[in-house]
DNA sequence: TTTGCTATCACATTTTCGTGTTAAGTAATT
DNA sequence: AATTACTTAACACGAAAATGTGATAGCAAA
């Protein structure tokens, strides 16, 4: 793909403008020099705290911000993230990280970063990735894919606990889930609220809990 | 029940073994040869219909099926992975589709295939998806990743309703989520029972809900 | 200054919840 | 025929939660 260098101070419209937030000085540098020394490229803006980049990225309006999750000063890069995001919805982010914990992977994810990939990735990589983090993909690599796939994965399937209750018990289970009192689920079900008790407690041994609210979460798988 | 023949499996430690699922003939040939015709890979066994695949795979045992989305008669690609993947754990689905919508991908992931890729890939890159997913990778290309993404986001945010919580009532309610008593929020977050009973009252009426298990499904989306 | 929002604490009453114990009828299994 | 598991039901006790009302104080906006 060639760019077609124009010198016009419209700029943004051919060149990819982004911005680093990066405490390490080295690394930081190294990919400033690397992405202005790249034809279609340009990087507006380098910082070493969150804070500050905070403040200045509304100004320069990148089209991409790579980020660094661990960062000098009270805020860290995911929060950082998830209020620029919120501010400039059209903004791309890219987390540019060594951590590959699903944690780490989910919370960026969550906060609004497009991109998640790690600090190993060659020059010609990174740059192909924000390439198309600003095309609208989500690059990363099919290991940290599958950390994000095998979350779905997790998602399909219910507690292996809940496999242990009877029919009966997990309707009961269903109803607490959807906050009916006792008295209203002995409606519900037809039978007495003595009877929902009895159910509840069983419920609550099996899966080991002792009450309301934690039956519950074990119920959504949390 | 992963339990693989002696012989299969001196043979299987290099090669690749491969299952193809997918009716159109042209494009099965032109897979089988694909696969046969490279190094480190085998096409051990090639389908037109789910029916026959969910009962041959069993035999073959393929470390990697690439699978199509339709298929003729009762059973969808879908479902054929689903139920190979509950008996077969480790065995590696890769979808193999002309499909880009949400609902196809999700599904196909929560059913169990750990790689999504299209029909339109080219045949050095499949082959390097499927040794990718074999090795624990989840190949897709960056489009379908970011819809994946973006499922995570869509996730993230929460009820607006909430936003009408103070950031202290959030944080009782937060606790709620966790199961946790009422004196045990007042001891973890330094306050009185009454102040927790107080912040409960008024968060139950910003919610229009009447008990703790309402309230933690509204925090929760549902 | 007043008004409104937030956070805090207190008292009284009622309702719901969690637990323990007992037990009868049914259905499936051995 | 005996055993086991499930569902149903009742009574009692104490803990916890929900409801209703009242009060003080800080802080910021009107």
């Amino acid at each position: 793909m060639t760019v077609y260098s124009k010198k016009k101070s419209q700029d943004s419209m051919d060149i990819i403008s982004v911005a680093i937030v990066e405490d390490n000085h080295d690394i930081r540098t190294a990919m400033e020099l690397l992405i202005n020394g790249s034809e279609g490229y340009a990087c507006v803006g380098t910082f070493n705290n969150a804070e500050t980049a905070q403040e200045q990225i509304p100004h320069l309006l990148p089209n991409v911000v790579l980020m660094d999750f661990n960062l000098p000063g009270g805020m860290n890069g995911i929060e950082c993230i998830a209020r620029l995001k919120a501010e400039f919805p059209d903004m791309q982010f890219m987390m540019l990280t060594v951590y590959e914990d699903d944690d780490k992977i989910f919370q960026a994810l969550e906060a609004g970063a497009s991109g998640y990939i790690l600090k190993k990735t060659s020059p010609g990589e990174l740059l192909e990735a924000i390439r198309d983090v600003h095309e609208g993909g989500s690059p990363m690599s099919s290991q940290i894919a599958r950390r994000v796939v095998a979350y779905f994965q997790k998602q399909a399937k219910p507690n292996p606990a809940l496999e242990a209750l009877t029919s009966r018990e997990k309707e009961i289970l269903d109803q607490l889930s959807k906050g009916f009192l006792y008295k209203e689920i002995a409606s519900n079900l037809y039978i007495s609220i003595e009877t929902v008790r009895r159910h509840v407690h069983n419920i609550y041994e099996k899966l080991h809990v002792r009450s309301r609210t934690d039956a519950v979460n074990k119920y959504y798988n949390r």
